[in-house]
Parts: structure tokens; C-alpha cells; sequence
DNA sequence: GGATAAACGAGACGGTACGTCAGGTCTTGCG
DNA sequence: CGCAAGACCTGACGTACCGTCTCGTTTATCC
């Protein structure tokens, strides 16, 4: 009868819900209730039930719209990252490589310690783990963005001369990374600024030029 | 060498199950069915009920013995690699650093791409990652013990003047074994030899004496 | 007829669950299968989990209605009883007491004899003799209805003159059903006819008025 | 080795223990244990384990000599009702027999109303109405007696000239047990004496001769 | 502004797995 | 060899959630 539709409404002919009549009310409170709970009770004792339940909001409208649990935490997670960003998606270049990526990098140290942050962040970093698309997702739309911003850092002082020639930028974005994820994930040690600092000083010192 | 107690005897006065009478038969048949089905079907997918049935064991004998589907694949993955190391537990050293860390990153980049390998250690880190005690096993039993290995070498490359002074080996180990880890967990790109040495190659860069 | 609400609304704010949402088909099948198992196998062998695998129910749906198994089998068994009488609830009266109570009484043991009604009721009373709120059910629902018949009939009697005067008349009706469910329960000699119209001459005799 | 058996052992080729070697001391203790546990937590609730944890005794020990929860208690009620009889199996024979019935049944309903006695007797009325084979037992060794009794004397009273001719001796027993039982395991209304006496009055009208 | 249709809250449904409990069997010393 | 102790396999228990489905009840256009 109509597949002509609204304009705006992206449609698809599919058996899909119409997107253009959701409830954003519903799904504010859901990505709220997820959050909530995944950080109360961690995302193993999280269910779905509880999140419609805490949410005020049937069990069908999750399943509706979202394919699985992870996948609830993760559009509530990179909700709340965008929230939290307020469009400030930079990377500082001062000039000085080292002080920046030594910034960034007690940021990251910082989130990383942040409860608020944690709990989903670990939730969804181990469920990609073992989860290969939810993996791919959560490389691509939180992981990739980050480490980009890295890679054009590097780029930026590879220019200025303050790295040496051929280095891969990606394995250099690595080499900096790597560790912290790793001291954060496995918890072996105390994610602190001066290992944060630390890394800087070591992993520059083999990417800078020798001289 | 643990749990030292008199040959023969009943053990510790506790309420746990008397250890000194436990089915060798019941403990071999778990460890074969868990990691068989974590292998076929995943972790998520593995039940403790379908272990018991795989083993030909009553649930409670599972549940008489471990406390969680964790536990038990972490005992199963720990017997395995007991069998598979036979004792050689040493680190290569032949003077030659880079050659000796090469050699080993690159059997660990083998090790983890290995799929009888993987399926476990893959649900032991994402379980751990969610769950502080077991993370805390985990690192303890698997993680840390490796990683000493690496901390010894190194030590004696500083001996031999082949290291900066005051490095501080721990984060060292970690510049090389982080990036390899964080590409294996968030398998952002392929986990090759090529990236082992580079990363050695950049790594080593930042920790050698400064000429 | 009972539960009278508004039409269309929803019923008591209680927390138990919708009975007007309930399934009819369930409920069906679950009688039919706890009938047929407890003929099969015997009370004590019938498990809730046979009842939902046979109905092709989940447990739940039976934990949700029925608090225990003697409870579905009650209500299996009233349904059963209610579907057999049809209607007709009557008692005889033509006038010669010892004819209908022998009609009766003989109609009873017929009953009794059959494997149909008895295995259930066997099941009811067994566990009724044990549980003694599950024995007020059984007494309220199936046992007293059918004796009240009785008294009605002797109140009719004694109305014609046919009984002694100030004969208690729920005792005169223990004299009669009293020693058939005797020989029923516990198996001691065979129920027959003959045992029927025994106890209607025997126990007539003691009520009958003294000339 | 040994089928000689010691003298006053059964014995019996067969699979079963030496029952000569029995510990009298466990015997006696199991007997305990059910009947406590009976009167405590009900039939239902009693377990085999239960009895041998209060027993102090193995549970294998049980399986042995025992072939079911209701075995065992209608060995240790048998046993209680032995000590209490203390020989003394007579039924009253004055010459007035409605003295006598009235009597023995008031007895009858204060044993009934004996929570002592009252558990353990209708757990195995209970579990003799829907296991046929316990059942045979119960009527053979605890109801049958004490049926013939009250037989003997009905003859005795029948040569007095006290009872119609040609009436069923058995029938007439039951036409005064039946109701007693019925009351007391149906739990319908009071057993009192007052119940009991006219019980007798009633059933004595009809047993009597008619002048 | 009434009709109509989709999303919504609610929650019953058939299921799977949970972790516990008891059953009855088997094994291991002790006396 | 009977016994206590207790580990073993089995299987039912009652619970928690799963993902699907079906109820009425809002909304939110469209006629």
C-alpha cells in the first residue's frame, strides 16, 4: 500500500520495527537502567528482565530494538561516552610529543580508574573477547576512533622530525597502549600516572630519531 | 608442595570434602569434557550440566569440588599446560637479547593463535577480566609465572650491559607482552611473527643504553 | 460465575498471577498428563517435571498455578469427577430407603473398583492422611459434598417415619460408608455387592425405629 | 565359609547379610531415630539419611537390612507397640458386651488422638493405601490382629445368645471399626467417646437379636 | 476528530540451566 | 565381615531468565 514513507523515516521494506515512532523515552530509561545495574551488580548478574524491569518498560521493547544484552550496554555505553565527550574529540598538540601523550595518557589512566566508567568498560571489553562480532564492534566504534587519534599525533611529530623515519605508527600507538590495557585488564599492577609516564619515556625513547 | 599434610592423613579439619578419597577417574573425565566442550561450543555455551554429562558425573560431584563453571575450566587449562610445558620451563639465552625475544614472542604468537589453545585462555581472560578473584588466579597461575621468565632474562641483559641502567623490568616486560596481548584480545589486526619482531625491534630500541 | 469483576478488567491488585490470561490448552494438559501418570506409575512416582514434559509444558507454567503436586492432582481430579457426573448430583428417593442406599452403596463399590477413579484417589487420600491441609481439601471438596447426599436422604427418611427417632444422622452415614472405605483403604477383603447390600441390612437394622 | 548358621538364625541360602552378626546396638538406635523423626518432621519429610545421621549410624546400614523408609517404620512402630503391649493382648469379656466394644473402642480413639502413636500409624496407613505390598503388611501385622479380637469376642457374645444368628462376624467388627477409622484419617469431625459409645449403640441395635 | 495502526507495558508461555538435595550404590579403613 | 563414613551417579526439586507470543492501552499520524 505505502511503501512510500515519510521523509526522515529511513524505512526499509524489511520486517523492522518503524524506527521514526520509537519511544525515546523508553530508550533513555534503558540505557540508564543498564547502566545502572551492570554497575551494581556487574554484567553477569545483569538480565534483561532486570533492565526492563528497573527501566519501567516491557521485555518486548528491548528485544525489539537490540539483538542482545552486550548490544544494550554497548549503544547505553557509547551513549554515555558521547555525553561525556560534549564534542571534545582532540588529541593536544603542543608541540611537545612527550607531554602530550603523557596528558592523554593520565587521562586514560584516570578513566580507566573511574568506577563509572569501569564496570561497563570491562563488561564489554571481556564479552568482545569472547564474543568475535561483538569484538568487531566494539573495536571499530570505541577502540579504532581512540587509537586514530594517536595515529595522527604520531604523524603530526612525525613531520616535525621527532620520530624516526619508517616507524609504523600503528605498532607505535601499540607500544603505548598495549601495556596500559594490559596492567588494566589483568589488574597484575597499579594503574598510576607515573606508569603512565614511564611508558612515554620508554616507548619514545625506541621511536625517537637516533641520533 | 602445597597443602602439605601428613601422608595418609584425612587433612584439614574443615568442613570440605575429604580430598585424600577423591576419584582421580570423576577429576580426569571433568577436565577432558570442559575443555572439549569450551573448544566446540564456547564458554558462554558450556554448562556445567553438560560437562557432568560429557564426563559421565554427577553434577554434584562438580559441584563438590569447584565453585564455578570458572574454576573448573581454570584447573582443566592449568593440567593442560602442565602436561604440555613437560618440565621445560626455561627461557632462552643466548646472549644474543633480540634473538632470544624474537624466538619467544614469536611462540607465544603461535600459542595464541593456536585454537586448542585459545577457546581456553580467551573465556579464562574475558571471565577474569569481569570477575577480580578469578582475574586474580588467572594472573597469578598463568600470567605471572610467564612473565617471570621474562623479568629474569632480562635481568641478565642488564648484567651484560645490554640494558639502560635503571630500567625497571617489570614495565620492560610489559612493552613487549602488552601490545601482543591487546592485539590478541581485540583482534584489531592479525597477530603475526613479523609484529613479534617488530615490536622487539622497537621495544628493545627504547631500553638500550644510550650510546 | 465466581470472580466477579468489571468486564474487561484486569482483577484483584493482588500479586498473583493473571488468571484471566491464563491457557486453557495448559491447563488441560496438565490434568490429563498428572491423571495418566499417577494411573501409570503411583503417586509417589509422578514428579512435576513428568507432568510438564508429558502436558509439553514448562515447569513454571505448573509452579505458577498449582502450589504443589497434590494440588494439581486434586484439581486434575475434581475436574475429572465433575466432567463424569454430568449434572446429575442426585440421590435416589423412591421411597424405599433400603433399596437406594443399596443402590448407592453398590454404585460406590463399582468405584471403587475402577482403575480409573481409583489409583488418583488413592494418590488424594493417601497424601491427605499425611497433609492435613490437603486432607481439609479432600474432606471439603469430594468426600463431604457426596456425604451430605446421604444425610439428605436419611433426613427424608426419618421425615417417613423409616428411622428411630434423635439418630444422629452424619454417624448413621459413617456406619455405612465408613466400613466400605475401610475395606477399600486397606485392602483387608474384597469389595463387592454382596459386602454392599450386607452393611445396608446390617446397619438399617440398628437405625430403623424399634417396633 | 560358614552357611551353618547359629541355632534360632533363619538363615536362608541366599545373598542376604548374616543376620547373626547384627549389631543389636544400630538396630535399636534406627528404631529411635524414625519413630523421633516421624513424630518431629512428619513422614514426608523423614529421610533415610536423616535417620542414620541421628542414628549415628552408616546409611548402608540401613539399605542393608531394610528395603524401604516405610519398611524400616513399620518395624520400629511394631516394635514400640510390642513393648507397649507388655503381653497384654486381651480384649475385655465381662458378659455385657456392649460394656466391652464401648470400652476397647474409647481406647481406641485415645490411642488415635495420641500424637505418639498418631504419626508413625498414619504414615504407614498412608504409605500401606498406595503401596499395596506395605499395605498387605500393615493389615497382616497390625490390623488383623487386633480385628481378631474383637472377632473372638463377637463369637463369645454369639454363643450368649447376645447376637442375631448367622451374622457376619467380620462385617459386624468392620460396621464398628470402619467408622472410627474413617473419622480418624479423613479428619472429618471429632473423635470423642461420646462417638465412640454411639458407635457401639448404633451397631449393636442392628446386631442384636430382634424380639 | 475519529479511525487505524504500530509501539508500548505487562506478563504468560515453553524452555534451559541453575545450584541443592536426597536417593541408593560403591569404596575405604576400622574393629 | 559388619560397620561408620562418605564420595559417587542419578535425577527431581524449585528458581531465575531466556526469547517468543499475545493481551489491552497509549500515542501519533492519516483520512
Amino acid at each position: 500500500m505505502n511503501d512510500t514513507q515519510a521523509p526522515g523515516g529511513p524505512a526499509d521494506g524489511t520486517k523492522r520495527p518503524d524506527s521514526s515512532r520509537r519511544s525515546e523515552r523508553s530508550r533513555r530509561a534503558i540505557y540508564d537502567a543498564a547502566l545502572a545495574l551492570v554497575a551494581e551488580l556487574g554484567y553477569g548478574r545483569t538480565t534483561i528482565e532486570g533492565i526492563a524491569a528497573r527501566a519501567g518498560v516491557g521485555k518486548q521493547t528491548i528485544y525489539r530494538w537490540w539483538p542482545s544484552k552486550a548490544a544494550v550496554l554497548m549503544e547505553a555505553f557509547l551513549d554515555l561516552a558521547d555525553q561525556a565527550a560534549g564534542g571534545e574529540t582532540g588529541f593536544p598538540d603542543t608541540g611537545d610529543l612527550a607531554a602530550d601523550l603523557g596528558l592523554v595518557l593520565r587521562a586514560t589512566v584516570d578513566e580507566m580508574n573511574n568506577p563509572v566508567y569501569e564496570a561497563p568498560t570491562r563488561a564489554l571489553a571481556a564479552e568482545g573477547i569472547v564474543d568475535p562480532e561483538l569484538g568487531a564492534q566494539f573495536v571499530e566504534k570505541l577502540l579504532d576512533p581512540s587509537l586514530q587519534l594517536y595515529v595522527r599525533r604520531l604523524r603530526s611529530a612525525e613531520a616535525a622530525g621527532q620520530l624516526r623515519a619508517g616507524i609504523d605508527h600503528r605498532i607505535a600507538v601499540e607500544l603505548l597502549v598495549g601495556p596500559l590495557t594490559h596492567r588494566w585488564l589483568m589488574r597484575t599492577l597499579p594503574l598510576t600516572h607515573e606508569y603512565a609516564d614511564a611508558l612515554v619515556d620508554y616507548a619514545l625513547a625506541g621511536l625517537a630519531p637516533r641520533d
